[in-house]
RNA sequence: GUCCCCGUAGCUCAGAUGGAUAGAGCGACUGCCUCCUAAGCAGUAGGCCCCAGGUUCGAGUCCUGGCGGGGACGCCA
């Protein structure tokens, strides 16, 4: 598109001038008076070339003659170059968007190459809770932006169905097993205390009644951790499913063992000699690879800490053909990441692997005050209740609309609120408006099919309302491809606020109420399509945007009330 | 004590490899529906970008040192 005929312009330009290839920025200014673009380039070139910006903006204006679209070019402020371009130019790009269609904001940067994100990855003792619908949000949608950028995407679930945290798990279910069978036993008190420890207890009487009342033993107990795990498995599966979040593996600790990986691991690393005994334990030197102190493999009692098995799983990663994986993890798992990651340098692989993405803690307030309201829980807010309440798109949005690395606090009023100071409904509220154009223009008899709109006289669109959508509609694809790189969905919740704030703009100046003349549905038919052509273009933006977010982009809205 | 993250409007937060006059939403105030959905729009008010140095043509952004908040520092996960 024309962005990359004038960058690509500028870098022979630079050249030109003996510069040779410049870092540069070419990006739309706040100011209208600064142009449609206008970028940095002379200033950043000053320091190398050793003359005054403006003389090398001087210089590089001139070089810089026909390029098609480009009006003009003005040198303003300390050097910047700004182009102003012509109306067609802009509505050019409404045809390239058109064109595109479902494809508008893809890329092929992965070159198709496969990437494995990890996330959510919670243990089967409980159910979901805030921290896990976060990291589901987030873990998703930065796997559907890799997927527009190009890459192969496997989207993994991790967990832990054996050790110590799961037998504190099977005592708890033990205890309100007899319990509820009328025996005056207490759950421990590192044991889980929520009401759905009760719940499974009561569901395995009803399956297997008093079978294992006078079983203290540890068949009893692999039996009710099977049940558990099974139960509060398949319930955090209804939860993800709500919250429209799908897998394509689950991965359980046992296998590791049943398959002989961590046995092996174990054995991989001592071959390194990078392993030692001390105080009856088996330590591994991951001080030598930047980890703050060695840490232990195998406890004094023989077993292994989750360090081992943590390793032994990224191996099998790597050996899926898996070289660049995202882990999403809540940043209370920060201090794993370098002993993990110094346990695979040991085994040669390469010191970034894996990478993660680590994120910070929810909060829920409703009326200014911090709430909590999972009955089930205790001591926890469910992501279940939450999506109950606000809906799955509005949970996976405020999820999202913040950086990982910032505590979140999720305003529950703001999110119940069904007006467009909700920033989901904001930006579905502009899509919907958007299509009941659509709705109306045939309802009048006016035919709006995509090859009218391929074929309307875009030059037209010459309001200043209507090229400012235009050009925040251009900027989608480079807007998809820093989120993906940068990781950071919260760009494309910023991108749509913008977006559907100017559409709504857009919408209300040219409303026939307003400025009749503006109005989209004309009688004038060339004005109409081009206009119309506009308004399918945005459409197809905050569509695509709300897709790769994973929420809806209805058609119509309908409020509760 | 060590390490990581955060500190921007009254509140919640954006601010890409350093760029022109620091933005949005909420809250406050003022206008705008005979007409494509007012679930909206336009406008006003509100800022020592935590502090102090440094780097340079230029710093909210980079460096150093403080201050404040959160998290992590286990033979727990």
């Amino acid at each position: 598109m024309l962005t990359e005929r004038i960058s690509e312009a500028l870098r022979e330009a630079t050249v030109a001038l003996g510069a040779g290839s410049a870092r540069f920025r070419l990006d739309r200014p706040r100011d209208t008076s600064h142009g449609d673009l206008a970028t940095n380039v002379a200033m950043a070139l000053a320091g190398r070339l050793g003359r005054p910006p403006r003389e090398i903006a001087g210089d590089l204006k001139a070089r810089l003659t026909g390029i098609e679209g480009v009006e003009r070019i003005e040198i303003a402020g300390p050097g910047f170059l700004n182009f102003f371009l012509e109306a067609g130019a802009v509505g050019g790009t409404v045809q390239a968007i058109l064109g595109r269609g479902v494809r508008y904001g893809r890329n092929e940067d992965g070159g198709g190459q496969r990437v494995m994100v990890e996330f959510v990855s919670a243990n089967p003792t409980g159910p979901l809770h805030l921290g896990h619908g976060r990291q589901a949000a987030l873990g998703d949608a930065i796997a559907s932006l890799l997927e527009w950028s190009g890459w192969t995407v496997h989207r993994e679930f991790y967990f832990n169905d054996a050790g110590g945290q799961i037998r504190r798990l099977s005592v708890s279910v033990r205890a309100r097993y007899l319990q509820l069978l009328g025996h005056d036993v207490a759950v421990p008190e590192d044991g889980y205390q929520g009401e759905y420890v009760s719940e499974i207890a009561a569901a395995l009487i009803e399956k297997d009644g008093r079978r294992y009342e006078d079983d203290d033993g540890d068949i009893a107990l692999e039996a009710m951790r099977r049940y558990a795990v099974a139960l509060l498995r398949s319930e955090q599966e209804r939860d993800l499913a709500a919250f429209n979040v799908r897998f394509d593996e689950y991965y359980p600790e046992t296998r590791l063992y049943s398959e002989g990986l961590v046995s092996s691991t174990i054995s991989k690393l001592r071959e390194t000699g990078l392993t030692y005994r001390e105080d009856g334990a088996l330590w591994l030197r991951t001080s030598a690879f930047g980890d703050q102190k060695d840490r232990v493999m195998v406890k004094s009692d023989g077993s292994p800490t989750y360090f081992l098995p943590d390793v032994a799983y990224h191996m099998t990663k790597w050996e899926r053909g898996f070289h660049d994986v995202i882990n999403v993890q809540g940043s209370d798992h920060h201090s794993t990441v370098d002993r993990v990651r110094a346990g695979l340098q040991a085994l040669d692989r390469p010191s970034g692997y894996p990478e993660y993405v680590l994120h910070q803690m929810v909060t829920v307030e409703h009326g200014g005050e911090e709430v909590r309201f999972s009955k089930r829980a205790g001591s926890y807010t469910t992501l279940a209740d939450l999506v109950a309440e606000v809906g799955a798109d509005v949970a996976r949005y405020f999820f999202l609309m913040r950086r990982p690395e910032a505590h979140l606090t999720f305003d529950l009023d703001l999110a119940l609120d069904q007006s467009d100071r909700n920033p989901v409904y904001k930006v579905q509220y502009a899509h919907a408006r958007l299509c009941r154009l659509f709705k109306l223009a045939d309802e009048r008899g006016w035919v709006a099919d995509h090859d009218t709109l391929m074929n309307a006289d875009t030059s037209l669109l010459t309001d200043p309302s209507e090229r400012e959508v235009v050009k925040q509609l251009a900027e989608f694809p480079a807007l998809l491809r820093r989120a993906a790189a940068g990781r950071a969905p919260h760009l494309v919740c910023d991108y749509l606020e913008k977006t559907a704030g100017m559409v709504n703009s857009w919408y209300q100046t040219s409303h026939p109420t307003r400025n009749p003349e503006l109005s989209t549905l004309v009688e004038d038919p060339g004005l109409r399509a081009a206009r119309l052509g506009l308004a399918g273009a945005a459409r197809i933006v905050l569509d695509n945007g709300l897709t790769v977010l994973g929420l809806a982009a209805p058609e119509r809205m309908v409020r509760d009330d």
